[in-house]
RNA sequence: GCGCCCGUAGCUCAGUCGGAUAGAGCCCCCGCCUUCUAAGCGGGUUGUCGCAGGUUCGAGUCCUGCCGGGCGCGCCA
């Protein structure tokens, strides 16, 4: 029996319960079970009597004891006891419980699946960093945290593009042009332009690539290096988040919006909608009417757009593309953007916070000796993806950068990353992995296939604790994806990681010597390929490998 | 001044919708490989959950105020 399954038992107990006492009380869709902390409090428990009593102004637990009668008499339940102030602490039959590892054998790949956002049509954005540059540790930390939750959303049903957004318009653009203008010709860059190690290495490409560059006039030189660096720039970052195994359905060219006419459109569509002004020379949008602290220009005075005006028109096309969710995930440093970008939401008709959500990712901090480095380009102590991979390579970066919650910040320390790996508890989890493949193979030269499965035979008190876990990892998934916390999973397989690991030291998998084969053996082995296959769709959520040896 | 995030063990951090005795890893000490991977397991030590009120059967979790840290408030992008 799976918690989904027995969470219908308990909303059917409780149905039937409402229906026969007459109580003026709705059924709740779902009922969570959950895991007690404390064995004695059984195999799940439910406070739905507790939640249940004051509506029902009934004891929390007369009411208990009305449903678990219920309960008692469901196929699979072993034991029903009322605990505390009402809880409902639930144990189910070995065999029922120990059925999960065909389940999930069964399911394989799918497992951990769920139709959670079945219909839901959702465009990720992440990452879109600027073009002027490689992918600094930032970045890099939306670019893990991101994709695994492009895996989660899919997961759990959702129909996702993921999206990269090239700004490759405006001043910056420039800035970054006359760089490597200038540094082609052996000068100082301009006094806001980009100075690092890479605008040389761009420059002297765009010069074998266009050998007179240097012949033509100033601004046609500066269109070359604009055009060709961004080109490189961009081939660059494509590339490096490929090798992060991060890749994208769309990359979006910010030029294009201005291109194709798609700020006009929507600028036209909003103006229709009475929310485009004109004042000193400039075009605004009223996002005053829905929150924002004050109005927005949209096209400056001089007859630019300003950069709002590029966020409007991609907002508007990707809801055109036919996604009714568009979410963004930005650095804290671009947190005031949510008001205007809301208002903006609002004045195209849309519900804010639904068909726009923008997920706002705390910032990281590079540590060297305890000590905070800033990290500055001129300084040239600024950690890219690429150094980070370098220097502790995919796993092990991907997996730390998505660990932790992205509301706090995150502190990266190389010298500890480096030195000493093992503090990286994705060796803990991908170990766990290995070990079980170790056992599997182990079983294949003894001529042992999985073979019957007698769940009945998974009595011991690790074995129980083991499928415990295994039973949680649907609904991990599901809450990673409905709360845009891919975190979740990370923490989800270090603790079944231990749980695994603890049984493995308590319960002999394979037979001794020349010991027969017994059923337990087999139940056994099944109940090992049941956690491989979750420990290894959870890390494929995160993007990290699951070696078969280490 | 206004807004967002954070404050939990010595360190790094988990802890959705309020639930039972607040957890993990790292660090430190002790024990466990003549049989499936010791990158493991077992045991020991560690807390005014920033502070003060409030809501209720019950608050790390929700509300209010305050303190401390980070970030942001352009006709920049």
């Amino acid at each position: 029996m799976t918690p989904a399954e027995l969470s219908h038992s308990v909303v059917a107990a409780v149905a039937s319960m409402v229906a026969d006492e007459g109580l003026a009380v709705a059924v709740p869709e779902t009922v969570t079970v959950e895991r007690p902390k404390n064995k004695e409090h059984g195999d799940y428990a439910t406070n739905v009597a507790l939640q249940l009593a004051k509506p029902a102004g009934r004891a929390p637990r007369q009411l208990a004891d009305l449903i678990a009668a219920r309960l008692r008499d469901v196929e699979g339940i072993a034991s029903v006891d009322i605990a505390g102030p009402g809880f409902l602490n639930i144990t189910l039959d070995v065999a029922s419980q120990g059925e999960l590892a065909r389940t999930i054998v069964s399911a394989g790949k799918n497992y951990g699946h769920t139709e959670a956002l079945a219909g839901h049509r959702i465009n990720l954005e992440f990452v879109s960093a600027n073009p002027t540059g490689p992918i600094h540790i930032g970045g890099t930390r939306w670019a893990a945290v991101g994709d695994a939750l492009g895996r989660v959303l899919s997961a759990s049903g959702a129909d996702v593009a993921r999206e990269y957004y090239f700004n490759d318009h405006g001043a910056q653009i420039d800035r970054f042009a006359r760089s490597l203008l200038a540094r082609a010709r052996k000068q100082e860059p301009p006094e806001d332009g980009y100075g690092g190690e890479y605008i040389t290495e761009i420059a002297d490409a765009v010069t074998a690539k266009v050998p007179d560059v240097l012949d033509h006039p100033d601004d046609e030189a500066q269109e070359i290096f604009r055009r060709e660096g961004v080109e490189l720039m961009f081939a660059e970052i494509k590339r490096s988040l490929h090798e992060f195994g991060v890749d994208f359905d769309v990359f979006f060219h910010e030029n294009d919006l201005h291109e194709s006419g798609a700020v006009d459109h929507a600028i036209e569509r909003l103006r229709k909608l009475g929310h485009i002004y004109e004042h000193d020379g400039a075009t605004w949008l009223r996002t005053t009417d829905f929150g924002d602290d004050k109005d927005r220009v949209v096209i400056k005075s001089d007859g630019n757009a300003a950069y709002i005006a590029g966020d409007l028109a991609y907002y508007l096309n990707k809801r055109e593309r036919g996604f009714d969710q568009v979410i963004i995930m930005l650095g804290a440093d671009h947190h005031g953007y949510i008001g205007r970008m809301m208002a903006m939401c609002a004045c195209f008709g849309d519900t804010p916070h639904e068909n726009l959500e923008i997920l706002i990712g705390q910032l990281v901090n590079l540590v060297k000796d305890g000590q905070p480095v800033r990290m500055s380009k001129r300084a040239g102590t600024v950690l890219t993806l690429e150094d980070l991979v370098e220097a502790v390579g995919v796993d092990a970066a991907r997996y730390a950068l998505t660990r932790s919650s992205a509301d706090s910040t995150l502190d990266i320390d190389l010298d500890l990353l480096t030195s000493r790996t093992n503090e990286n508890p994705v060796f803990y989890v991908q170990y766990a992995h290995a070990r079980i493949a170790s056992v599997l193979r182990n079983a294949a030269e003894l001529g042992i296939a999985l073979g019957e499965f007698n769940p009945a035979l998974l009595d011991h008190e690790r074995e129980g604790d083991l499928l415990g876990a295994l039973g949680e990892f649907p609904r991990v998934v599901a809450s990673s994806a409905e709360l845009r916390e891919p975190h979740r999973v990370a923490r989800y397989l270090e603790e079944l990681a231990g749980v695994y690991h603890r049984f493995y030291d308590m319960c002999r998998v394979l037979p001794m010597g020349d010991e027969p084969v017994t059923d337990l053996n087999h139940a056994r082995l099944w109940l090992c390929e049941a956690t491989r296959v979750v420990l290894a769709n959870g890390l494929d959520l995160l993007g990290v490998s699951a070696p078969e040896r280490m």
